[in-house]
RNA sequence: CGGGACGUGGCGCAGUCUGGUAGCGCACUCGGCUGGGGGCCGAGUGGUCGCCGGUUCAAAUCCGGCCGUCCCGACCA
């Protein structure tokens, strides 16, 4: 229930140790023994959840199916799509040992599951009739990865990676961009963190993909966060693994694939966005506890307040909200406001023996801070309201840092000037070279987070040719 | 992987230069008083100093190797 009394760094002061410490100190998850290897905390494992089933109901909705995979990859698979092994050979962990015996084929462990997943479907697919093949599945990956962070980088994580096969072009491709805005929707109506989306430039694409979509998110400190990507396979990954089937007019043809993922890292993404110098702040549909009932009482009416608090503490949990009472006798009111907000409890009911007596209790938002006087009878109801309320504020709080964070730039001294001094994200044209993209990179350390659905033309930065709109930032 | 810093009870740190057998604050336990923004007093529990090896009568302290963490850079679906 306690945790050391440290203060909180500023998070504009040192933005990444603000971020360390509140991982730790908020219990969202903590260092295991292994180089980028964390436990998720219960707390923080409780956000993960009501993420993941909203994820998931979404998924059901748009005709998915949940399958499982096995962990393990033997390396001549990996090796089927030249590009796909080329992309994560780096960063794979191998075993080679099984038993006592040392193996024939040393066998990785899935950094995704393109390559063991086709290799079933290989089987599973004949007929035009079996599909289109609709299948998620959520699980762990690893990634031998340099440098970690919790949840932004992690060399062990969880996630969904959807895996579906059609039967033409337009299918994968449509299936590509529904997935694109399921995602969306996730990020806009559950996490409350607005997101771009649009296509990766070729060298960001995922190896093996003919073209990847992603969602972008801002963080507070105006870097990006690729938080989401959805990826049109073509034909690539059926032609290596010799996926077929045959079609209405009895040819054997290959079918068309997409992947799409989604994982952990966007817990830190919600920490990031929403976060601020006391710490987390949830939004109310992914919160453990969207209220908290703080009892203030002294000696002589101890038992009276708590009586009020465990009543009203049952009303509302019956209205449907996650309550929590802290009735700690341990802690002052002060201590509990404090830890509350830390931890990012929407919500905040004060019962104290003057609203006892007025009939009232005190609701304080973590959102804005606002503080309000309500009728207990009117609680439940003003309660519910509340986070909605709360749920919508926040993204409007997080899609204005955005917008003022997002600016167009008309020159190339322009441009450097934005990264350097402001950060967020930088509209600019950009010709289509990869040498422009990567002379920017090396200028900037900004790259192309993602080129709009809709683009305009006008002339590139740095080349002088002409471009289309695409959207630079640093990224995380 | 390169440059830098660091690793001492759960957390933050002192002690390391000048070897002599571990200390402070917070947390935790017990008792009492308190309680509308991180309360107070008293009494306690807990570590052999990241790991392995070396030097020495003696190592948290000196030397070597390894592991890990943080920052910067490279890499990163």
């Amino acid at each position: 229930m306690t945790e050391a009394v440290e203060k909180l760094t500023k998070k504009n002061e040192d933005p990444s140790k603000w971020y360390l410490q509140l991982v730790r100190m908020a219990k969202l998850a903590d260092y295991g023994p292994v180089r980028g290897t964390f436990a998720i905390r219960p707390y923080g494992f409780e956000i993960w959840e009501r993420i993941q089933r909203d994820l998931d109901d979404r998924f059901k909705a748009t005709g998915h199916k949940n399958a499982y995979f096995p962990l393990l990859i033997p390396e001549s698979y990996l090796k089927k799509e030249a590009e796909h092994v080329e992309g994560f050979d780096p960063e794979l962990a191998w075993v080679t040992i099984g038993g006592r015996e040392e193996l024939e084929e040393r066998l990785a462990i899935r950094p995704t599951s393109e390559s063991i997943i086709c290799d079933f479907y290989k089987n599973w697919i004949q007929s035009y009739r079996d599909l289109p093949l609709l299948i998620n599945q959520w699980c762990n990956v690893l990634r031998w990865e340099k440098v970690t962070r919790p949840f932004l980088r992690t060399s062990e994580f969880l996630w969904q990676e959807g895996h579906t096969v059609h039967a033409t072009a337009e299918e994968a491709r449509a299936e590509t961009l529904q997935m694109l805005n399921v995602y969306q929707d996730c990020f806009h109506e559950a996490m409350s963190i607005p997101v771009l989306t649009g296509m990766k430039s070729p060298s960001e694409r995922f190896a093996g993909a003919v073209e990847t979509f992603t969602c972008e998110a801002l963080m507070g400190d105006g870097r990006a966060l690729q938080a989401a990507t959805s990826h049109d396979l073509g034909q690539n990954f059926a032609k290596a693994f010799d996926i077929t089937f045959l079609d209405e007019n009895q040819d054997r043809v290959y079918p068309y694939q997409t992947s799409w993922g989604f994982s952990t890292r966007v817990i830190g993404g919600l920490i990031l966005v929403h976060g601020d110098d006391r710490g987390l702040k949830l939004p109310p549909k992914l919160a453990p506890t969207q209220a908290v009932i703080v009892p203030i009482w002294r000696g002589n009416n101890k038992g009276e307040v708590r009586r009020e608090a465990e009543t009203l503490f049952d009303e509302l949990k019956d209205a449907g909200l996650r309550m929590e009472a802290d009735l700690d006798e341990e802690h002052s009111p002060g201590w509990k406001f404090n830890e509350h907000e830390l931890r990012g409890v929407p919500v905040r009911v004060e019962l104290g023996p003057k609203d006892i007596e007025k009939g009232q209790a005190v609701l304080v938002r973590r959102d804005t801070g606002e503080k309000e006087f309500v009728a207990r009878k009117e609680l439940p109801a003003r309660l519910n309201e509340l986070m909605g309320e709360i749920q919508e504020n926040m993204l409007r709080q997080a899609a204005a840092f955005r917008h003022e964070n997002t600016r167009q730039a008309e020159s190339y001294g322009e441009f450097k000037e934005i990264i350097a001094e402001k950060r967020g994200f930088v509209v600019a044209p950009w010709d289509g070279t990869e040498e422009t993209e990567q002379k920017i990179k090396e200028d900037t350390k900004a790259t192309i987070r993602l080129l709009p659905f809709e683009r305009q033309e006008g002339k590139d930065l740095v080349s002088g040719k002409p471009g289309k709109t695409a959207v630079f930032a640093r990224a995380y």
